[in-house]
DNA sequence: CGCAATACGCTTTGATCTTTACAAAACCGC
DNA sequence: GCGGTTTTGTAAAGATCAAAGCGTATTGCG
């Protein structure tokens, strides 16, 4: 049974219940009038007007005076959710770079910093990379560390309940860090730490490919192979945190599936054995039998273990991301052969819609998830950061 | 972003929202008085009391007058849930049997009715049966249909929206059967139709051997293999109702599996190939090679489905359940050895402690919770049985 | 300039919960 | 048996909140 409201509600509850159902009619919505919100929330009117007005002078809500009104009759105030109030932060903990999104409580992108790191980069210098980023982040909008009612970090790996990656991570040396304790020195806001294909799916499902869809499984395909789970239109960690690491199934060949490209013959010595895979996709492209050869390989692991995910789940979308999708018009189809051939129910296979940055995206996503949870279960008392615990 | 009450809250609702949380502070609690209720629910006490005195009028609970009191103090009227204000129907509607349970609100089964069927019988030999079963339930416990809240029923193979079962059942003719329909001119409250063992895996939660788990998978150990999955409480079905079918994976060995045991060597001919299995199980408790043999063959292959569960989902508990559950005592340790070797993180492996009954509990827990979604959700005006639509 | 339409803001009314107070019913010690 | 204690039941008063109604303000149009 679900652990819905067991507690009984008073009078200051209802205020507080009502303030959020206005809240909430007023976010994703441009600026109301006082009869809209009435007509969006049921309340009436005159309940309306003095919510609005509470929200006004507690700093959650701005009043816009009316200006040149195109309808007849007095023209109306108009209310809007004080998105400024709060900001979260997004950061994607990469092997290669380190990307932090800054955004304010509507989820508008207002400050980007990116730096590269080196691939083998000791835990501590990648850590001053990414101090550098977030304070680069944080001052670069203006804000300061009070500002930020949230950070939610990506990491590659398995991420356990106290935000630690031990059971695997590519990243050298990095099961030993304690990631929120890190951040936790700079921030007092909740600090989450997420694997980076599991918020890949967030943004997926967010502002992405699958924005339609209530259950997704989102392939990440590159010099990894990984995958990201939303069921019901929610994130799935499962009890453990590793949920979607289908990848540590020898029977399924997704450790070795990127190897098919990379050692594909015919590549020049003259590539790096980074861009391998990418000189691949183009000769296929190009009809290159070899490197069609070696595609049509990679999809084929790749297939058994999205299958077995498939079947598992039973999902609406199947969403291909990960550094290989710029290539996702050779695998796309093929996929959809195998995937055809393994399964019972043929779910729609799509390719990402966001690039690179869709990593930090979702970790943005989690963090406003968070800020949301933690405002329509504690409630709206004043436009504050909240604290850890 | 869950879709929570965006809706306004006006006094009338204020008055439901606290007599549903009364509701709830009375189920699954002993007989109380307003002053436990109270603290209960945090409301006060002159505030429980209306309320209280208002279910008994409308039906829902019932007052207990004091008799003898142990305490000190005024002897305090109690009120007690009316569990017997509905009844819900749960039905397996097996291959060999049909079970049919009848409980009150609070699951207090109160009536059961089995009767076995041939399993090459014709769809409508097996629909004679179960209406057979059904109206011997109810009528046995003296009930009519407009009794009756909810029915479930159970049936092999993956079901989707519409309630059939169009990708694959093994029992015969049974795909062009339209289950929901045929119930719903006997009973005209909510009808189910689910899969068995997402059933049963529902029933182990319920009272089963996964009581404390929110994330579980269950297995299915018999002469079909199959799996239902519970993840963070929520019986999951997938988009189109097939969640769980690894089982149709060819890598996944689980279609074949049984025949390990079925075709052990060493079975003697006056055993039925349904008892071949048993005697294996039997025959390898008593140290016999060849029946060992067969048995680890067969957990070697079931693991590999068990493992593409676990690694997907990373469950805190895996259930092994079925007609097989019985011989637990030699799959259990196989079982956890081979996931041990596969998995990442090893969840509990526990054996079902329900018995073949297990389907037709789930089926009951499946039409409790619709019971409860209404009532949570429309609302609690009268107790009476909720119309489908 | 007057009229109509719309929005604003105030007042009244009704519903609900909480607090406070007091009577009723059991038990305990003398 | 009787008063004291404790807990329950109930009634009255106070507070909070939303709904309904109504007068007022502002704008556009003829």
């Amino acid at each position: 049974m679900t652990e819905l409201a067991t507690t009984g509600t008073d009078l200051p509850r209802l205020r507080e219940l009502n303030s959020l159902s206005i809240v909430r009619a007023l976010r994703d919505h441009p600026p109301s009038t006082v009869t809209e919100l009435s007509q969006r929330t049921g309340l009436s009117r005159p309940a309306v007007d003095v919510i609005a007005q509470g929200l006004v002078s507690d700093g959650w809500a701005t009043v816009l005076e009316p200006g040149a009104s195109s309808a007849v009759g007095r023209p109306a105030r108009r209310y809007q959710f004080r998105a400024g109030a709060g900001y979260v932060l997004g950061v994607d903990v990469g092997a290669h770079k380190i990307l932090a999104l800054l955004a304010d409580l509507d989820g508008n992108i207002v400050q980007t910093v990116r730096q590269s790191v080196a691939a083998e980069a000791e835990p501590a210098e990648r850590l001053a990379v990414l101090d550098e980023v977030v304070t680069a982040c944080v001052a670069g909008a203006g804000k300061t560390a009070s500002d930020i009612w949230a950070v939610t970090a990506a990491v590659t790996g398995a991420v356990d309940a106290s935000g630690r990656t031990s059971f695997f991570t590519p990243l050298p040396g990095w099961k030993s860090v304690n990631l929120p304790a890190h951040l936790g020195a700079h921030f007092s806001c909740p600090i989450v730490v997420e694997n980076d294909c599991k918020l890949a799916a967030l943004a997926e499902r967010w502002k992405g490919a699958a924005t339609d869809a209530d259950d997704i499984v989102y392939l990440l395909g590159g010099m990894r192979t990984g995958a990201g789970l939303i069921i019901d239109g929610v994130l799935r960690r499962g009890f453990g945190g590793a949920a979607g690491e289908i990848g540590a199934l020898k029977h399924v060949r997704w450790l070795n599936a990127p190897e098919h490209l990379q050692n594909c013959p015919g590549v020049p010595e003259t590539v790096s054995p980074d861009d391998a895979a990418a000189w691949v996709f183009n000769a296929a492209r190009e009809g290159d039998r070899a490197a069609r050869g070696a595609v049509n390989r990679y999809v084929k692991d790749l297939a058994v273990g999205a299958a077995a995910l498939v079947l598992t789940l039973d999902p609406q979308v199947v969403v291909f991301g990960g550094g290989f999708s710029r290539s996702a018009d050779l695998v796309l189809d093929p996929l959809r052969n195998e995937l055809q051939r393994l399964c019972l129910r043929m779910p729609d296979v799509r390719a990402s819609t966001l690039g690179a940055d869709s990593v930090a995206l979702g970790a943005l996503k989690l963090s406003l998830n968070e800020v949301d949870v933690r405002l329509f279960s504690a409630g709206l008392s004043a436009p504050v950061a909240p604290r850890r615990q």
